[in-house]
DNA sequence: GTGCAAATCTGCAACCTCTGCATTTTTGCA
DNA sequence: TGCAAAAATGCAGAGGTTGCAGATTTGCAC
């Protein structure tokens, strides 16, 4: 399989592992703009023209694991069963996500120390959040039956994805869970379900593909 | 009153028109990225240093005039009539951005064309529309009863935003408008007000105060 | 009209991110 | 041990943005 890939790939992930432990120390320590490359590649020993081959911009270090994030969102949404909608299968998604991470780890303290004292990270996290709504839009229109970029589809992915960002707020509280975590998933859905359904009831329904 | 503000402020406003004027030509022709501030300042027969005296950044001269709009939002929130919710009062006043623009401008058109072929511009673009949450979860968590940062209210207030978005959307399609716009935005208050009624069947209410 | 003080404009130097390119070093493997 | 691919590096440069100091323009009082 793909777990051994040699040395050399085994180094190159040792060294990304390392500009980003050193990286987020630093943007933690001083703030991420007061961080500049030079400093992070003299902290991570390798030259500063190097660490544009590992990260295509200082932002991305401190986001450095989303792609997993998402390539495990759309898997999950892909493969959903029969009769499971969009919907269903993002809570159940989530439920896991909040399951098999430990949200109370130094490093992701930090991450969020770090994001949250920086305006251009957070305009960094929001890009992320549109296109994790964007992968959510694909199966939420199909549910609908709407396209993509319908208003119900982009309203119903837009909360979602609200509510995504407040669990990250959640865990930014001080120290314990104030609030069962799941719970506030589920308001969230009571949220939505109940959104839509209202749509359902005052609207038939869209003209649909004439035209 | 403040209308005639001498010589040295009109010549002010109107340099910072020509700006906006040259540059946006420039962008719409060639796109975002592919315009230098050095042409820009040329263009516009100032000194590139000159440039940053009149916007903080490039991007910020297609966004020119949002100030206004962010001002008058603000106003109509802060002003609305007894018994008006937040929700009312948003509604009332996009009815009211919606009479008094003009869509079809081509400077509407240029600017949503720029916005739309340049990634960075839509990330600012984005960054806005949180200015725009920002606002309204002001109100909203007054109405709601909930602190600012809750997740009712973030919800509440992302559905909404993307109610704005979807409008930008609407008056993209090539010409005319496909629905009514005021029938767009009624449709976003169907399901935001569906949503909240759900939650307030389903959850008592938030423990509130206590700790 | 003259002159002065404040507001503007301008040029300069510098810092920083990020890119392309050519060169050197390292690594995997025969 | 040697060769080819991969990775690291150095260099030069473009472009956004800022601080600073000097030159210009403007508003206004006299």
């Amino acid at each position: 399989m793909a777990t051994e890939q040699g040395l050399r790939e085994r180094k190159k992930q040792r060294t990304r592992e390392l500009i980003v432990q050193r990286a987020m120390a630093l943007f933690d320590e001083r703030g991420f703009e007061h961080v500049t490359i030079a400093e992070i590649a003299a902290a991570a020993d390798i030259a500063p023209r190097t660490f544009f081959g590992y990260f295509p911009s200082k932002e991305d270090v401190v986001f450095h694991d989303f792609d997993v994030f998402f390539a495990s969102l759309r898997e999950r949404l892909a493969a959903r069963a029969e009769g499971e909608s969009t919907l269903d299968a993002l809570r159940d998604w989530l439920a896991q996500m909040l399951a098999g991470m430990d949200h109370e780890s130094p490093a992701e303290q930090c991450r969020r120390r770090v994001i949250v004292a920086s305006p251009a990270l957070q305009a960094h996290d929001r890009e992320l959040i549109t296109r994790f709504e964007r992968e959510l839009a694909h199966g939420m229109a199909a549910d609908l039956g709407e396209p993509e970029d319908s208003l119900r589809v982009r309203m119903v992915v837009a909360a979602a994805a609200a509510a995504l960002q407040e669990l990250e707020r959640v865990f930014d509280k001080d120290a314990g869970l104030p609030e069962d975590p799941m719970a506030v998933i589920d308001e969230v859905f009571v949220f939505v379900r109940g959104g839509v359904e209202a749509l359902r009831e005052s609207a038939p329904r869209h003209p649909g593909v004439t035209s």
